[in-house]
DNA sequence: TTTTTACTGTTATTTTATAACATAACATAA
DNA sequence: TTATGTTATGTTATAAAATAACAGTAAAAA
């Protein structure tokens, strides 16, 4: 490959077009498919800098990787994990972020990075366990 | 060694008396002092049992382990890790669960686990970083 | 005593991630 | 235009984290 982003585009779009999380192997494989070369490294740098830009989340609780869903690009969305089915989505909402200042406030910590993360059964895979359960 | 829990109380012993998160492998490295034959799955064991009991978390964002040092074995505190100091801190808090219900209400999303970790700076190495800087 | 159960030990392997260095593409100044 | 710096990428090797699969063993239950 060339030079300058030459895998980011091509890591982003795997991204976009899966509907579960990819581990960083994943998407190697499928990069594998165009140029048998690659190796992890470029994948991880590539994965780094999606996540620093906010185009990609890390889901620290599974090591996998998503395409960033929404417009807003940073960072700190409320990310829910489906056990059953793998789906995943992103919150964007400012009462966590609220409330969590508030519980570090008096303890003088200055975040700058959040993960909340949110593992449980999402609303298709909730109606079908109750219709199995009669 | 014997039998039953052999190793829940040497682990949580080492983690409760370690000023740091502990990777597995380094709670390995110091059982390995006293009993060199000691493997890796054992220790894995062991730490998903504390873990699941609340007397220990998991960082998910370090793939590091830390003994529960509040009272309340919930595995839901919202954790803040000094990227500079590495010291850990839980803070029980039912603002940020109530937060995290609403933001997710309207999903149908059902959780059954929360990780909730927060990087940034703690009191003290922030007052130390604003020292320095004059 | 025999069987069952639940943990523990052991070996090997898989999965995830990074260190360290080599190379290539472009930018800029001499 | 060469030389030099800078940054991204390629490459090799290895480190670090986690688990699969099965063998062994101690205690409780039958």
């Amino acid at each position: 490959m060339g030079r300058k982003n030459s895998w980011k585009i091509a890591v982003l779009e795997i991204l976009q077009t899966s509907e579960q999380p990819l581990s960083a192997y994943e998407i190697l494989g499928k990069l594998r498919d165009k140029n048998p070369k690659i190796a992890p490294p470029t994948i991880y740098r590539t994965l780094s800098d999606l996540v620093e830009r906010g185009r990609a989340h890390r889901l620290e609780s599974q090591n996998a990787y998503i395409a960033c869903k929404t417009d807003k690009h940073d960072e700190s969305a409320v990310i829910t994990i489906c056990d059953d089915c793998g789906v995943v989505s992103e919150h964007i909402d400012t009462g966590v972020l609220d409330a969590l200042s508030t519980v570090i406030a008096n303890s003088g910590f200055a975040p700058s990075r959040h993960v909340i993360e949110l593992q449980g059964v999402c609303e298709n895979c909730g109606h079908e366990q109750s219709l199995n359960q009669t």
